[in-house]
RNA sequence: CGGGGUGUAGCGCAGUUGGUAGCGCACCUGGUUUGGGACCAGGGGGUCGUCAGUUCGAGUCUGGCCACCCCGACCA
């Protein structure tokens, strides 16, 4: 009975919480701000490194390493850059420990003063720096462009207050660094790194997003450009699930990094940066769970299938498993896993309940009834639906059941993402929708004072101006001055 | 960094006017069960966050410290 979850409606924040340390993904651990990351959250990370790891490679880019340290002196070469992040920063000032104390009580360990580091070095809050610093022995020619590189790391950022998964002091992401002969070829890279998210928000993890451009005040520090995916949480509010900025010649003038034309002219080079991190598991989560658990698309599930058997004897149970085995190898033909809950000390409905709150997206009952009838009986998670189907065929209708999975979950999160989009025009109807939650879509006079009013007044950001928004004339929200296009608006994560 | 809260078994909690720690779940053993979170019997498990003080005696009272969580401001 410990693992029950609290409703959505009785209080979201504690239902997310509770979803992910009782469906098993993460803990707090003894470090503040940080989170163990548990074996079935990892497993979904997983799937989604997996992958993204093979769109990034489709595109052309290869994966590389880079050091969790990076000197102080590299992060302030760009000046907005180190001021986005200075204020975030963990610092390795010393590398030696000693013990002191002469008595077992009294002993313990503490800095070496001696060992004192002349340069502190920064615990990466993101790679630019280090990786530019880099790039620039790496680039001397036209011929040495485009350089493509993802590297899968950890970074931190010393977060005021965390959320697991959310925003966590250390996270785990991705981050490409791509530098380019000119700048057309950069904001096409930075375009295409953000349709390769878009693509797999949605197509993965059957999460509805909308691209756009961050405003000034939002922007990425150190980019020209900063290009997003929005997606809305079921609770109505806005979580930037991935960001691709353009970084213009900003970071190749930092770190001197040119490279020599055809014409044998030295220019700077043009920069990409892009990353998505476990955040996206606080996303899936929030897009589709519901009050018995974690609901997981198939396409990023660890496992699809769950058999449970039900049984009185040894003899049922190992014809059962026999069925399972048999399934399981089908299926295995087509990436489907399939696990047969074999625990012997579990009664059924303690393994329903569990297998619901873990978010298996299919859990297949057979019991004595079955065996006698050659069916099975079929639970959809998304729906939580049962239906008793016949044997023959079960495998196909698997496959079909999944992928119908994967595509009325995302259609129903697109629902709800529109039921709960709104368009104003006036400030008074700008407040009522904010207060009933979701994104509204409102005409902004252009400039960051506005924007920054309107945060003060509403807590809501500008979280991003569609990429596909049409040119409308109208008036700010707030001003009245003339606009020329909607912006989103929304209380955000 | 402000406000609030919590630290007692793996988890969730109780612990009265101070008298040396208990309940539920989980765990172990045995048995009966098994189509939506089983039941019976027996059993194991504790520096009560930490330091100091008051006291014959502190989980309980006093003070300090620490940690974590939640709500804000800041940020992916």
């Amino acid at each position: 009975m410990s693992k029950v979850v609290t409703s959505r409606n009785d209080d979201y924040s504690q239902w997310y919480q509770d979803l992910v340390t009782k469906a098993d993904l993460a803990d707090h651990s003894a470090v503040r701000g940080c989170m163990v990351i548990k074996p079935h959250g990892y497993a979904i990370w997983e799937k989604m490194q997996q992958a993204l790891d093979g769109m990034f490679k489709e595109t052309g880019h290869v994966n590389a390493y880079f050091p969790l340290f990076i000197p102080k002196s590299f992060l302030s070469k760009e000046a907005k850059h180190v001021d986005g992040f200075a204020q975030e920063c963990a610092i390795v000032t010393h590398h030696r420990l000693k013990t002191v104390g002469d008595t077992p009580e009294t002993r313990q360990v503490v800095v070496d003063e001696t060992a004192k580091l002349e340069e502190e070095l920064i615990v990466r809050p993101t790679s630019e720096t280090i990786i530019w610093n880099t790039y620039r022995d790496w680039i001397k020619s036209h011929r040495d462009l485009p350089l493509l590189i993802n590297q899968w790391a950890n970074v931190v950022r010393w977060e005021m207050r965390t959320r697991l998964f959310l925003r966590t002091a250390e996270f785990l992401w991705q981050e490409g660094h791509t530098a380019h002969a000119t700048k057309q070829e950069a904001i096409e890279e930075t375009e295409r790194m953000l349709e390769v998210y878009a693509r797999f928000a949605e197509d993965y993890m059957a999460m509805p997003v909308i691209k756009g451009i961050k405003t000034e005040n939002e922007r990425f520090a150190g980019a020209e450009e900063t290009y997003c995916i929005e997606a809305m949480m079921q609770d109505g509010k806005a979580l930037q699930a991935g960001t691709s900025h353009f970084l213009g010649q900003n970071f190749a003038k930092a770190f001197e990094v040119k490279f020599a034309n055809k014409e044998n002219k030295l220019e700077y080079v043009w920069a990409t940066s892009w990353g998505v991190s476990t955040r996206l598991m606080g996303a899936l989560i929030m897009t589709h769970s519901d009050d018995n658990g974690l609901v997981i698309p198939p396409k990023l599930a660890p496992v699809h299938v769950v058999v449970v058997p039900i049984y009185k004897t040894e003899e049922e149970l190992s014809k059962i498993e026999v069925l399972a085995k048999q399934l399981a190898s089908e299926l295995k033909t087509k990436n489907i896993v399939v696990r047969f809950d074999h625990r012997d000390t579990l009664r059924p409905g303690f393994k329903f309940a569990e297998h619901e709150l873990r978010g298996v997206p299919v859990r297949l009952g057979i019991g004595p009834k079955d065996m006698e009838n050659g069916t099975v009986e079929m639970a959809r998670r998304d729906t939580l639906t049962k239906e008793v189907v016949s044997m023959d065929g079960l495998a196909e209708r698997i496959v079909a059941t999944l992928d119908d999975i994967q595509s009325s979950m995302y259609n129903r999160a697109l629902k709800l993402r529109e039921s709960m989009t709104h368009h104003v025009n006036t400030w008074e109807e700008f407040e009522k929708a904010l207060d009933a939650g979701g994104f509204v879509y409102a005409h902004w006079d252009g400039t960051a004072e506005t924007e920054k009013k309107i945060k003060d007044r509403t807590k809501a950001t500008i979280r991003c101006i569609p990429l596909d928004s049409v040119a409308e004339d109208g008036k700010c929200i707030l001003t009245g001055a003339p606009s020329s296009r909607r912006v989103i608006f929304a209380r955000a994560y």
